[in-house]
DNA sequence: CCTACCGATCGGTAGG
DNA sequence: CCTACCGATCGGTAGG
């Protein structure tokens, strides 16, 4: 339990965090928590970080690796375009849906908590949300330039909308309980992205 | 700046504390803080609520009523149905919009705060929640037996989509400071609603 | 990786 | 509403 014998010290602290950051939040979570969880002294984990916000930006940067394992990649060869971008919500809402973090969408979490607040770490997860945001617009535009949609739709609304869907399932699920939730989501986009292909 | 006369000096407390909240959320709102911030000894700002978590829930009450006044009882009159489910979005798009409270709609940023605790503040913050999502249901049911929109349109599923464009607007303009979130969430909504009225 | 600290701040109490 | 406290915990440091 103290030490999984594959992982560094690093490794198994970050994932301790990500998965506390999850379910409670960056504020929540301290380097005397995680020493006592771990079973560390203090300053045992804190040397592996230098500060409590390295230790906050290291443990956006892996959530943000796992997000790009389990919901881009896994999709990676899908064909560019309708398809993908269909494919790559699907991903997403699957991700949250089957507990990869266990407070579900580890970033629209931390999004929230992050938006009021100035710096580095609130600098990073905007970050990860306008390249996430891009990635999916960037596919609408190639359905648009591939005839697959109307060419009446404007990628960046289209994206806009989807992407609230899917941000409000993850909301429904995890304050209201709500198990539908996903499943309702993906109904919308599918039937959206139905209703305006060619 | 110490006294607004017309308050009491709990009024005061609530107002300052509702704010610091809406910004950085309620557990970066301490005693010691909101003491500092309103030149009150600790202990006085305590006395009045006897612990942080009636603190808590005492702010969420406020936050509460001012939901009550400027979203619902603004457009107590409209005619009950279509008009008055699209005129409550209007409303809480147009709170959130303007500023009400400094970071956005007061409960979207507190519903991912707690979402992953427990107990009576995160059970209270629920609560607002489904009574918010009955309401609007209420209304579209009304829409539907007044042979207002589609019959074959659920009025849970349509409040579902409506909602999470709402969220979503919220979450765009206070993450991303996208100034047009708003605008897009509100001709989403009404297309939405123009597209399913008979 | 550890023990042993530091000043600051947390929620909360005693007593007025 | 105040001063003066309490133990616990915060991020962080010194030194090994």
């Amino acid at each position: 339990m103290k030490n999984n014998s594959k992982l560094t010290t690093y490794e198994t602290i970050l994932i301790k965090a990500v998965n506390i950051a999850s379910l409670e939040g960056l504020e929540c979570l301290s380097i005397g928590r995680l020493a006592k969880e771990l079973n560390m002294s203090k300053s045992g984990v804190f040397a592996h970080f230098g500060s409590k916000q390295e230790l906050n930006l290291a443990v956006i940067e892996k959530a943000k690796d796992i997000f790009i394992k389990e919901v881009i990649l896994s999709v990676e060869k899908e064909p560019a375009g309708l398809i993908k971008l269909g494919k790559l919500f699907d991903s997403w809402l699957s991700y949250a849906e089957r507990g990869v973090f266990p407070g579900g969408c580890f970033f629209a979490g931390v999004a929230y908590e992050y938006d009021g607040k100035k710096g580095p770490v609130h600098d990073k997860i905007v970050k990860i949300f306008e390249s996430w945001l891009l990635r999916l617009e960037k596919q609408a535009s190639t359905a648009l330039s591939l005839n697959q949609i109307n060419k009446n739709i404007n990628p960046e609304d289209l994206v806009f909308e989807l992407f609230a869907l899917a941000m409000g399932a993850n909301w429904a699920r995890q304050l209201l309980k709500r198990k539908d939730a996903f499943k309702k989501a993906r109904q919308l986009i599918n039937q959206k992205l139905k209703n305006i292909s060619i």
